[in-house]
DNA sequence: TTCACCCGTCGAAGCGCTTCGACGAGGGCG
DNA sequence: CGCCCTCGTCGAAGCGCTTCGACGGGTGAA
């Protein structure tokens, strides 16, 4: 193994002078770095990871925290965990797995122990139970998510309110007077997941604002609880022309079962969907949706904590704008 | 930080001996181990893993590759991790997460500089780039998936060819005399991906063995995809009553375009399926299936690579035999 | 009783890197 | 023309842990 030693004398310089070549943290010679740089690539050195952390330094490391829980969609989950990896490279870190059963301990034990540098932590709940250790805890983090208390915590986060109102503003713009929100499972609200409850707060807050009739409500995953909100919404709302789905794996199954019940899409029936924008893409009959950003959340994620590692001061709260697609699912009502 | 000093403090001792009383590594007497774990636990005591690489010891980390290249199915790469992780925790180790785009680089930078004591790689092809790496690098890692040349490597896999040949000789049993294998996207065998080859291998063999008439057909995602090989597949082979399917998110569409085209699962055509049991059961009929243990798999190649870690000698291929679930997709030729 | 040996513990060295303080050389200013 | 300051570099200390060699006391054998 290379070490910086080794670099030191092929460079004609001391280690030291390789250390700050490297690190830029105090000002090098042009000439000097250049024979630096040009020994470490003949030699191919690497810093060793151990070393420098034992010398109290930085381990270059994220821990990216997935919870892993019932409700949640694996493949947004997984685009974080990709996107994170990607622009953690990109700063030169790299990404530490920590998954629930171990919950909250894994947080503590990965920065007390100097494992990871910081971490970036999904899937927030309103009152996240982590979120007590985040504050305390010295080593910085980004939340993936906005929980109910969010001051001294840094977050970001699709504006899941604003596309609750873009979806209804939409809908109302295309003549429609009775709408409905289509969620995630129960359990998904009774954890009280920030998100979920903020896009209600939206489609209910704008379904007002533009006088119409609105119902919400949560449903589980598969064709037959499909079909069962649905019949339960067309005889709760037989008003109803539009509805919103917040619920990736349940796009197919809701439009099925209107199809099925006799309601053409978007003929007698306007769907918006909130799901990743390859999900709305693909689906039976192409949804109109406003997209979840997961990479550019998971980006945006290190990207403010590798500015907070560096001391840099951050904003407190992002979030990001949607967007809607219009895609075949929607059209005026009364066609 | 509570460090080593201080619990050696706490217990009377000297650091070297708490080291010793953690680590195992030399005889302590009872009395001072019982003293030395309960500083520790007083103390709320961790070591510094920074500390630890320091000295030449190991860091605790495994990497985990995961390539995530397109044509690969998420849920079941995400399975791979979460399981991955739980048994890496339950072994005292963490994980950290390696996607392609950095590629082999990535395997060599984190087991050169000492960030990880080993490597799991996913997604192995017959010919894997990985593999000279794999071979000549010193620190040890586990394969789940097995390429084509297998020696000096330790490997962890379903036993694909058997699967194959399970499928087959269940339709066989059923009396079909007619199967077509319907796989996955033609760039998983254009990369040569390992598992995939196996299963047409297993399940050409098989049907060889029966006589059957028998064909093989990859097939891209979606509705469309699955509507043309369904076609393709009935101008092909008139006489087909069985079909196999590996390729996970075209389960549903290929059952639907059966449907559409008028045969009826399981009284016209039987249906059998190598995929996660969770997708076997929740499709539109529940098919009758091979179980790809994504989880099992996980945590074995967790053992494994603990196990070299520590020095013991371990088996080089372990390949783990398929199951066969029945559910309401197949039934013999003919009702 | 004595010697050899082993067990349990300690002190010190060292892992590879970062960082602090210092120092010589060169340049700008008064 | 001399002084002071800055720039670029070096040497040494130290990070927290592990590990090696050594040492003292007790035990068993001769």
């Amino acid at each position: 193994m290379v070490k910086i030693t080794d670099v030191a004398r092929r460079a004609g310089v001391s280690p030291s002078t390789v250390s700050y070549a490297l690190s830029g943290k105090r000002p090098i010679s042009d000439a000097t770095r250049r024979r630096v740089q040009a020994a470490v690539r003949e030699l191919g050195y690497r810093a060793d990871g151990g070393g420098r952390s034992r010398s109290g330094a930085r381990s270059k490391v994220l821990a990216l925290a997935v919870p892993m829980r019932p409700g949640i969609h694996v493949p947004v989950v997984t685009q974080f965990a990709v996107s994170v990896v990607t622009a953690a490279r990109a700063r030169d870190h790299d990404v530490l797995l920590l998954t629930q059963g171990e919950g909250d301990q894994g947080i503590g034990r990965v920065t007390e122990t100097g494992l990871a540098d910081g971490v970036i932590v999904t899937d927030v709940q309103l009152q996240d139970p982590r979120l007590p250790l985040l504050r305390s805890c010295p080593s910085p983090s980004v939340l993936i998510g906005v929980p109910a208390e969010a001051d001294g915590l840094t977050c970001v986060d699709l504006d899941f309110r604003a596309a609750g109102e873009l979806c209804v503003d939409h809908l109302a713009e295309l003549g429609h007077r009775a709408v409905a929100l289509v969620g995630s499972p129960p359990e998904v609200y009774v954890r009280r997941t920030a998100f979920a409850r903020r896009l209600v707060e939206g489609f209910t807050a704008a379904a007002d604002r533009h006088g119409l009739a609105s119902a919400v409500l949560p449903c589980g995953t598969g064709r037959d609880a499909a079909r069962a909100v649905v019949e339960r919404l067309l005889r709760d709302l037989p008003a109803l022309t539009a509805v919103v789905v917040h619920n990736e794996p349940l796009v197919d199954p809701l439009i099925e079962a209107f199809e099925e019940l006799g309601m053409r899409i978007p003929g007698d029936l306007s769907l918006t969907a909130v799901c990743p924008a390859p999900v709305a893409a693909a689906a039976r009959v192409p949804v109109t949706s406003v997209a979840v950003p997961a990479a550019e959340l998971g980006a945006r994620a290190v990207h403010l904590l590798v500015r907070k590692l560096s001391g840099a001061a951050v904003p407190g709260t992002t979030l990001l704008p949607p967007r809607l697609t219009v895609r075949a699912s929607t059209a005026p009502r009364g066609h």
